[in-house]
DNA sequence: TTGTATGCGTTATCAT
DNA sequence: ATGATAACGCATACAA
């Protein structure tokens, strides 16, 4: 005979307290009622234990306080920091975060940007791959390290002057001949800068600085034979070698390791992003530090902002370098 | 004169189709409909570009396709590859992930419980450090690593086969005397299995086993006063250490370092968790491998399942070990 | 088969 | 200040 128990409703507060329902919505809403009619109000709603249906006031007010995060995944520990850091802005400010793993996949990034949309989140934080992404005027969007053009803003590091700060370490520590490395996408996003504001950094000082670029799905073997290519008795053409990330650094340690050669004695290396062990242990290397906070915050008010027209439409944020035993102290 | 574009509803793509809206709601939810009604609707779904509105559908049939997922944060890739692979999960069969960061918070936790229960999701998957969690018994919910009674599914790896499969493997590299050391919680979840069963199999193998066992706030260097005590000589007592995950492993095996002893030669260590540097390359250390994905999968499966009733109330997963670098091959 | 009408739980606009 | 009522966009039972 019991009908599956369904959550309490305002009707049955308002019933239960002998109010109407415009009376209960108030009490809800914190607008000013009658003192007797608040109490018995909040006397209904603790007895029954009723919630607030959020579907049917987001149906109602077209506010859902719900925020779509993309990224690729949550494997790789810059990403995972990053959703990590966008969630605790979003808590504090009352707001949900929906995530959606693209994969590095532009097309399943472009569907998820629509289900997004019809799940009428307020707005829209994307980590994208996909330099066509269509994304509709109405709901909010802010890209992370993808510039798209002046009508959506983007944050990002600041990777060019990181280019130039990680060279400018490897100088001050002695090399004077340096390779960069990068592995991945020929687009044209924000982490391209690393290179440029590298090779700047080098021809400002002098340092002839050689570039190793692979394609996306190139094997990380490419670099071994790049290395090897550059082993001459025993020793690296390279003392000091900038990779795009710590992730490539890591590889690329692994390598050198490989090949006897030692790390920061023979060959300094220094990553990008600033990842550490374990998420808050040591520097998995030296490396130029993004800063993950200042971003999260960052693309959060301006997402939630209404001030999006008059935001910038491109904000870099300040990085800086940090030791973390690849190169000498 | 404009107003603020607001999307277009079932509605519009009736006037638009010239059909009525049960009409439009059929063809959109795949019911069978005239051909010719088919296709004038269809098109007039192309033509505005008409969404579904998933508030509308939520407040309707009481289904969000949402599912709440809770841990304490992003930032211990464990939890970040737990929930990367529980979202792929979810995606894989169109279901929404709502995530909340629980921060090791048991007041927390519950509030947002509660938020989520407003919410409406269709189901709640939480790594829980409240032993008193309170849930509403219309949501389904299941635990990771917590068990909480008869009613409520949890889903772990098998912790107590790990501490076993742990000793036998120190057992196995030769190890006479060793010890176990754990931070944390002295709740009574899952993971202080891996003690029970690495004493266990100590006992069975006949090595003498000590416990260091810490409070929550503890630092960590009272594991490094623990070790002084038991370091003579130049020589530590243990020959095998092994800790209650890989995050504290990683930990100890600095502090090994720092006293000048070299792991594996001078003392083994296994962790647990199977963390990866980076996500995806080399283990951080050998361990019990937790199974990720199977406890992903089962969590999903046995959330989104109508037969929460029949199910095991505890489901445990196999563990496998796996070689680091910090026993002998 | 297709159209119409009602209700999901809220909010907001009205009279009262 | 409070109560009745319409509307949000959709699903569905019912009538045509």
């Amino acid at each position: 005979m019991n009908q599956t128990k369904t959550s309490p409703t305002m009707k049955d507060v308002a019933q239960e307290a002998g109010v109407s329902l415009g009376t209960v919505s108030k009490v809800v809403n914190g607008i000013s009622v009658g003192e007797e009619y608040y109490r018995r109000v909040q006397a209904a709603i603790e007895k029954l234990d009723y919630r607030i249906n959020s579907y049917a006031k987001g149906l109602k007010s077209n506010k859902t306080f719900t925020i779509a995060v993309m990224v690729p995944n949550l494997i790789n520990p810059f990403f995972s920091q990053l959703v990590d850091a966008i969630n605790r802005e979003l808590a504090a400010k009352n707001y949900r975060m929906l995530f959606y793993a693209t994969d590095y996949d532009p097309k399943l990034e472009q569907r998820l940007v629509q289900l997004a949309e019809q799940q009428k989140v307020d707005g829209i934080i994307c980590l994208s791959y996909n330099p066509e992404l269509k994304v509709s005027e109405g709901v909010p969007f802010v890209s992370i390290d993808r510039y798209f053009g002046g009508n959506i803003p983007c944050v990002s590091a600041d990777n060019y002057g990181g280019g130039r700060l990680a060279a400018e370490k490897l100088a001050e520590n002695g090399c004077r001949n340096v390779a960069f490395m990068r592995v991945g996408s020929h687009l044209t996003n924000e982490p391209n800068k690393r290179k440029d504001g590298f090779v700047s950094g080098c021809e400002a000082l002098g340092i002839p600085c050689t570039l190793k670029i692979t394609g996306d799905d190139t094997p990380i073997s490419v670099f071994e034979d790049f290395l090897r290519e550059h082993f001459r008795d025993g020793k690296l053409e390279f003392d000091g070698i900038f990779c795009v990330t710590d992730y490539l650094a890591h590889q690329i340690i692994g390598i050198l390791s490989s090949m006897g050669l030692q790390v920061p004695e023979d060959v300094q290396v220094i990553g990008f992003d600033g990842i550490r062990a374990f998420g808050d242990q040591e520097l998995t290397c030296s490396t130029i530090i993004q800063p993950i906070e200042a971003i999260a915050s960052s693309c959060v008010e301006m997402v939630l902002g209404t001030q999006l027209i008059k935001a910038p439409s491109l904000l870099c944020l300040p990085i800086s370098y940090g030791f973390g035993g690849t190169t000498k102290a």
